[in-house]
RNA sequence: GCUCCCAUCGUCUAGUGGUUUAGGACGCAGGAUUUUCAAUCCUGUAACACGAGUUCAAAUCUCGUUGGGAGCACCA
């Protein structure tokens, strides 16, 4: 059997965003899948948009996500070009490719002239029955040429793609498109099928934006001989508008998502069940499920939504299967990714764990963690009370809580369960509502109305800072009602 | 304009001629639980684009209509 080569070859003119990454993982899934290969290769013939910067993102994205490729290397097209001028020339000396002389400003004439008549566009072969003598002239008259591939004008060329079945093209359709640019520089349909047949590609995986380059595609194979990989177009991923999203929405860098602190797996994830799915329906997966479970012929053919609210309940989901110390590392990891391990600087790692595990079930994405459990770590000052939400009023406010300091300070044993206890003691004691109680309490150590369970976040803060809290909170109190 | 692709709840989808009063997930609404916020658990909401045909039987097959998307570069 013929061993299975997929390939991910991105153009570097611009961030990777969900499309792409999309179209890698299918590929890389499948690989893993079949025991295959996963080829990563820079598709840079675009010499006028493509970067060094936008090659650099392609790479951090797909390292932090983890879609590793084979063989180790990168290839590159333009390290290769003289390779393609090689094949080209053999096209030329089988008479299956010829020079073309006319300027861009000619064909721009034939295109207007087409559009006027509202016919189709095609090259009209003016150059393709040159003698060799007259090549020559030209070329000594220093006229620039391109090379076009002699396209069959009669009869169909058909393809059986995996994921859609046959799909057929009138060759008439078809002019004898440009192979080669005057510079030598291989345009994109030649370029492609070299590299897919000299890496001995098996499967050719890439987003249906793709289907009218195919036939095309298919002219160059069959004019080497070569065998022809088999093709699947999957369908392209949609905004929320419905216009395609790598090309209206292309700034959204799949990177952005890893600033924000949503997780490599849950982008692979929801990725994943954009465009394929299981009987089962299945959401959630680990990525050896994936691996496992992918195959072409559960690929969707129509086109799917991306949907920014279902990947934030993946990731809430995610983060959820996650033990609290890998969650506190993973958060560490993302602040420093962002240039900010600074705001943490002076927290206790052991401490910011039990925080964690405490509002684990509230953390939908990294960044969240930073205002769930920042009161822990600030000093009573850099506490911001917003009491604008705060319901009870200040009499009773002061009243409770000196109560609770004379409970609180004779506790030897300062865990959860004590404190409960005495808190609710304390309630029927006063006649006081427990709620209310619990209420004061939770705003005068927390600055918040809301928060994680009271007696465990007491019991983590420690009986020292829970106190001081108060007693900071009172006085500030009394300050604030004074000036009032 | 030409060519190609696509069409099930608001969104992602299951479904490949009868097992379907069309299943799951997100969302939304209501309820239970709870010291708050979450989480969790129930319940509900909502779809086969339309029209012909084939068939005893169609979301499923065929054709047409409509709608959406992509391609038609010396871009990839």
């Amino acid at each position: 059997m013929k061993s299975i080569i997929v390939r991910f070859a991105p153009s570097p003119t611009g961030d990777l965003h969900v499309g792409g990454i999309r179209t890698a993982l299918f590929n890389w899934l499948f690989a893993k899948n079949k025991k295959g290969k996963f080829i990563l290769r820079i598709e840079d013939t675009d010499e006028l948009r493509s970067s060094k910067t936008f090659i650099k993102s392609i790479i951090d994205a797909l390292l932090w996500l983890e879609l590793k490729w084979d063989n180790n290397k990168i290839f590159f097209q333009m390290q290769h070009k003289d390779m393609y001028i090689k094949f080209a020339n053999l096209l030329i000396d089988k008479d299956l490719a010829y020079p073309c002389y006319c300027s861009k400003k000619e064909i721009e004439i034939l295109k207007k002239e087409s559009i006027a008549s509202k016919t189709p566009f095609k090259y009209n072969k003016k150059c393709s029955n040159l003698s060799l003598l007259q090549r020559k002239q030209l070329e000594t008259s220093g006229k620039k040429s391109v090379l076009r591939l002699r396209v069959p004008n009669t009869g169909s060329t058909s393809f059986e793609d995996s994921i859609r079945g046959k799909i057929i093209f009138e060759n008439s359709s078809f002019d004898d498109f440009i192979i080669l640019k005057p510079n030598g520089i291989p345009t994109y349909n030649f370029a492609c099928v070299i590299d897919d047949h000299i890496m001995k590609i098996s499967h050719v995986l890439r987003g249906d934006d793709h289907i009218s380059n195919t036939p095309k595609q298919i002219f160059i194979y069959k004019a080497f001989n070569w065998e022809i990989p088999k093709f699947a177009h999957m369908s392209m991923i949609l905004g929320k508008d419905g216009a395609r999203l790598s090309k209206r929405h292309s700034h959204i860098s799949v990177l952005n998502y890893r600033k924000e602190g949503f997780l490599a797996e849950t982008i692979l994830n929801y990725l994943a069940l954009l465009g394929w799915s299981t009987e089962d329906s299945q959401q959630i997966f680990t990525i050896d499920e994936l691996k496992r479970k992918f195959s072409l012929n559960k690929c969707s053919s129509s086109p799917a939504i991306f949907d920014p609210v279902k990947l934030l309940w993946l990731n809430s989901e995610k983060i959820r299967l996650k033990t609290p110390e890998q969650l506190c590392r993973l958060f560490i990891d993302w602040l420093n990714y962002n240039g900010n391990l600074k705001l943490i600087k002076d927290w206790d790692y052991e401490l910011l764990t039990k925080a964690i595990e405490l509002e684990h079930s509230k953390i939908k994405v990294l960044k969240d963690i930073l205002y769930l459990v920042d009161f822990f770590f600030v000093t009573d000052s850099e506490l911001n009370y917003s009491l604008s939400e705060y319901k009870i009023e200040y009499s009773e406010t002061i009243n409770i809580l000196n109560f609770v300091l004379v409970k609180l300070v004779v506790l030897n044993n300062f865990s959860a369960i004590v404190i409960e206890q005495c808190l609710r003691n304390l309630s029927k004691l006063s006649g006081k509502k427990s709620s209310n109680i619990f209420h004061v309490v939770r705003f005068a150590i927390s600055g918040k109305i809301k928060g994680p369970s009271l007696f465990h976040m007491m019991e983590i803060m420690g009986k020292h800072k829970v106190i001081a809290r108060i007693k900071f909170f009172l006085k500030k109190a009394s300050k604030y009602e004074r000036k009032k």
